[in-house]
Formats: C-alpha cells, structure tokens, sequence
DNA sequence: CCGCACATGTAAGACGTTACATGATTGT
DNA sequence: ACAATCATGTAACGTCTTACATGTGCGG
C-alpha cells in the first residue's frame, strides 16, 4: 500500500530487475539495447532513478563489487510499485518527430534542402530496417523470448511504414520533379 | 547571422507564422490540431516560447485585439531563424510507448492485465485510424495541401502498422490461448 | 446580467540532456 | 606503469507538464 507511485521510466528499470539484480551500468546497457528503440532514457536519469528507488525502498544496493560495481535488488515494495504501474492507466504513445515538421511546413523550407532532409532520412530508416532484421535473424529459433520478438517486429514493422511512406511521397516534396 | 537559435519546437510556432499573424491562442489550437499527432506542446509552452522569441526578436506582437488577443508576425530575423533550423541537423524521432514497455517485461504483468492492456490500446488505435481517415475523406479534392496531406498519410500508415502488429501478436501476449 | 468559452499568463515541479569529475581495474 | 575502459556520480541547464490565477466578451 501506500508504495511510492513510479512513472514509466522507473517501472523499466524495476522492469529489468526482476529478473535479478543489476548495476547501473548494466541497466544503461540493457535499456538501450532492449526498450531503446521506443523508450530512451539516459546514464543520468539511470543513477538518478535508482537513488531515487533505492530511498523509496523500491530497490536495494547489494555489496559492493569490483570497479564500484553496485548492483541493486527489486524488494518487494518495489515488485508491488511495478504492478501498481501495470494497473494504472498508461500514458498514450508520445512521437516526436522533427522530420514531420519540416514536412509540415515544406511550402516554407528554403530551396532544395526538404528534397535533401527527405533523402537523408529514408537512408536512415532503411538501415535501421535491415538493422532489425538482421537481429532477428539472430536469435536461435529456440531461445525466441515472444515478448522481445513482438517489441523488435514492432520497430520492424515501424520502419517498414516509414519506408512505405517515404515511396508514396509525391514528387513536390521529394524533388523528383526536375529531371 | 547570430539570430538566436531555436528549437523544434519554437521553429513550429515560426512555421505556423509564416501563414500571417496568429495568437497564443490560435498556435496552441492549430499546433493540437495539425500537428499535434507527432508533436506535442502544451499551451504553457507556447506562451513561454512567444514571449522568448518576441524579446529575441524573432516575432512582433501586433495591436490588442478584443478579449487580449496578441497577434504576433513574423520578424526577417524569424523567417531567418526559421531557415537555420531547416539547415540544421534535425533530431531523430523520438518516440515513447509505454505499451511496449508493457509488452517488453509481459513476463512479470500481473495475471490478464497484459491481454486486457493490449485490447485497450488496440481499440484506440482502431478509432484513430477511422478518425484519419474521416478526416482525409473530408478534404475536397481541390483544396489539398500536399504537405498536409503527407503528414496526415504517416499517420495513416503509422496506425494501420500499429494495428497489423497487434493483430500478429502471439496468443501468449493477446490472452486468447484460454478458450 | 450571468455563465461559459475565450485568452493570456505564472509558478512549481517533474523529467530529460549534456558535460564533466572521479576513481578503479584490466590488459598490454 | 600506462592507456583504455568500466563505473558511478554531480551540476547545470533545458524542456515539458500540471495546476492555478486573472480577466474579457459573447450568447442566452
């Protein structure tokens, strides 16, 4: 009861918890790598969140290791505030995408440079694509976790919308048109 | 020259400026409403951030209409202002979604709360694409702005990508395996 | 003439980013 | 013994959110 309420970025750390404790470091690691591709959060806020948790007595620090290494333990005031997160009404989806700006507002954007950005960015979403796959492909048929497959197939599927769209833009906002 | 730089979401509300004056009022209203589905700002923000750039000199407020209203124009160090951060290197999209954080640690979501959570989403997400595409359909033929049209379109694909991904979701996670 | 929507603004705090400081340990 | 990397942490600032305060004018 009464547990501190977290917000989403704490529940991910408690998230990783669970499964046994981590150090900071650890945690800034498997963030990026796991829940980066739609939940940044960075090395500051890491060490903030956890001291944070660890005064609320959501997490406990272990014995010290080698290089300072301090990991940190879900208790179970702190599996209780992830669950209480899970209950609670979550946050709708929040994009922010500057690219969508300039598209927006391309009758305004000085000579060739939407044509330039448009190009840029295709490029980009086509590496992190294929990025995605490749990583796919990686993971041996029989140690798929189905909860890490869904997240990745979800950026996969995200890039491929992307990819879609950059093909279906008309020539006005691509640049194609002077030939 | 020196002209201050701005971020993106000051270069929205020089966007917006460069239809003809607007006030605070109108920006929060056409910023929610066009777009606002890739990127946020509050009406706090946007007060803050007119009267940052009016003393920077990058928008005039103009005669007090009724009711207080405070037109601002656009300044050239504005329309300059504008232009450098189309110049600029553009921020990647940033992107939060606590569904998928949901998903990621699904292992550790307390009993049909995952399922339930996902058929939530799922919902919304239906209702946001048919609200698009309403909103598409109502467009006269004549009178489409493709800029527009565009950043409406990857709405359009966002969602359905969203709903496709739902639909692939494995029984484990949509809770359908007990029937 | 009164209630509601319009319109601007302020204050405080939560959250996120960037840069830097400090020291330990590993490998060479 | 030296450089590179590991690991934690702090400081300062920028941005976003929430809530509130204040007044105006339109419509019934």
């Amino acid at each position: 009861m009464g547990a501190h309420k977290v917000n989403a970025t704490e529940a991910s750390l408690l998230g990783f918890l669970h499964a046994g404790p981590m150090t900071g470091w650890d945690l800034v690691a498997a963030a990026q790598q796991r829940i980066g591709a739609f939940w940044s959060l960075t090395q500051s806020q890491v060490y903030r969140e956890l001291a944070a948790m660890s005064e609320g007595g959501l997490i406990e620090a272990g014995e010290q290791g080698s290089r300072a290494r301090r990991p940190y333990r879900l208790t179970d005031a702190g599996r209780q505030a992830f669950e209480d997160w899970c209950g609670s009404e979550l946050a709708a989806e929040n994009i922010r995408f500057p690219l969508l700006l300039v598209v927006m507002f391309g009758r305004d954007v000085p000579g060739g440079r939407l044509a330039e950005i448009i190009a840029e960015h295709r490029k980009i979403h086509a590496e992190r694509l294929a990025e995605y796959e490749r990583s796919r492909a990686a993971v041996p048929e029989e140690e798929r976790d189905p909860y890490a497959m869904a997240t990745r197939d979800f950026g996969i599927r995200y890039e491929r919308a992307v990819l879609e769209w950059f093909a279906a833009l008309p020539d006005v906002i691509t640049g194609e048109d002077r030939r």
